[in-house]
DNA sequence: TGTACATCAGTGAACGCGCGTTCACTGATGTAC
DNA sequence: TGTACATCAGTGAACGCGCGTTCACTGATGTAC
């Protein structure tokens, strides 16, 4: 019989400790040499093993690389479901919620720089990413849209400022999406969260990958900036 | 005494080609295998010469990767600035004039993902770009800033619509950056221009990167989209 | 025009290092009777 | 409680491959007299 959840043997507890560890070494190997840098032999070197052990805790370096980006995901995720379900329900007001919730998603970019760098840069050279990242990779972008979506459904969005119109074949393409996560939105409004989404996702690149380049100083400053501007945008108040 | 620049002798011209070779070589390498598989042995075999002889051309396998890049920004730079300076002065309006500069950048980009990879995303682990770089890294920007810069300086551009303003110590960094470089713009603008260019960025990466996981099925139509709106934004008309 | 010399592209071997993955094995931990 | 057996983490050697860089060299191309 094997053992239950609760009782978990010597064992156990030790494969996970190790799993555990190796993960952990592995996140800061990315952090030293990046994903392509990230080699199974110098993981066993670490924990003082043999580089066939490894195997005893991931099939191949790509189901490691598969697990480090799931996790990233859900704690980029977590952290921002957190900041934006704090801010929900009390008054604090949507744009205040909307621009938390994107301090959070700033916050652990900073604090894990090659982990965005994992998510969000370049692709692996001859690493395809299976589809068990799709889930968690949408997480964080859902956190954003949860904010609009729950003003929108008490109607608490302001009019939206006028500005070009979406063509309609796009605007057909957007509601469509919309319709698929759920959300109880227009299509212009879909169009405004995909548009703050992409920004925050430059703004981050642009300072994470170093593309300032001393232009900007206060980096902070200009990403709180340019997130009201966004909320503003989307009608949030 | 040397040969004049008309009269190239054969060694010259050789040396000439070869080294353009090696470039070419290198950029199809850093396609199919990224910044980080990008290897010496590898691209002397395509050559059909012996790894040693590559440092008859490039000192190290950095400077090599320095003037990929260079070269990379400055082909970039080039339709950008082609594209602005084709609608400049002419009646065409001056949000065409952007949207065709950013439609050039990006048509480029999609064109040359792995030189937009290099250039733009998570940067090479153990390469530091050199100073050289800065210059020819800044050309693609410029060319987006002139389209506004000389629709601010005949005084076209439109009364910007209101929102959040910009906090007083940002607006101070930002009013210097115009300063440096050399754009007589508010701080207001400065501000703008830098929301759009991350914009753009982070829309192409969101593209290229393959982050869109096929929720926008018509990814040009998001980019135009989004591009009128940023014109919009910055006042031009 | 012919000859001696200098330049320099490319060779081939070597140094010292890295990698992912497989495989037969040992020996400790865990399980069933 | 004690013993026989099964599980499985970790070993050590090997396979077959890659890399950047240095170095003494050969031999063709170019230059000066």
């Amino acid at each position: 019989m094997p053992a239950s959840p609760t009782h978990k043997t010597a064992r156990e507890r030790a494969r996970e400790e190790i799993r555990a560890e190796l993960l952990a070494a592995a996140r800061s190997q990315l952090a030293e040499a990046g994903a392509a840098g990230l080699s199974l032999r110098s993981l066993a070197r670490e924990l003082g093993m043999v580089s066939s052990a490894v195997y005893r805790y991931f099939p191949s370096r790509d189901a490691l690389l598969t697990r480090l980006i799931i996790d990233a995901y859900d704690a980029l995720g977590e952290v921002a479901e957190a900041a934006s379900s704090a801010g929900a329900g009390d008054g604090e007001g949507d744009a205040a919620r909307w621009l938390a919730t994107a301090q959070a998603i700033r916050s652990w970019a900073l604090r894990h720089p090659h982990d965005f760098a994992l998510l969000y840069g370049s692709p692996v050279p001859g690493y395809a990413a299976p589809d068990d990242t799709v889930g968690p990779g949408i997480r964080p972008a859902l956190a954003l849209v949860a904010v609009v979506a729950e003003a929108a459904a008490t109607d608490r969005l302001a009019e939206p400022a006028s500005g070009p119109a979406l063509p309609g074949p796009l605007a057909g393409q957007l509601a469509t999406l919309a319709a698929t996560v759920g959300a109880e939105v227009s299509a212009e409004t879909v169009a405004r969260l995909l548009i703050a989404w992409t920004q925050l996702f430059g703004l981050l690149s642009f300072e994470l990958f170093n593309q300032t380049r001393g232009m900007v100083s206060d980096n902070g400053a200009l990403f709180d900036a340019t997130v009201a501007r966004l909320a503003h945008d989307l009608g949030l108040r």
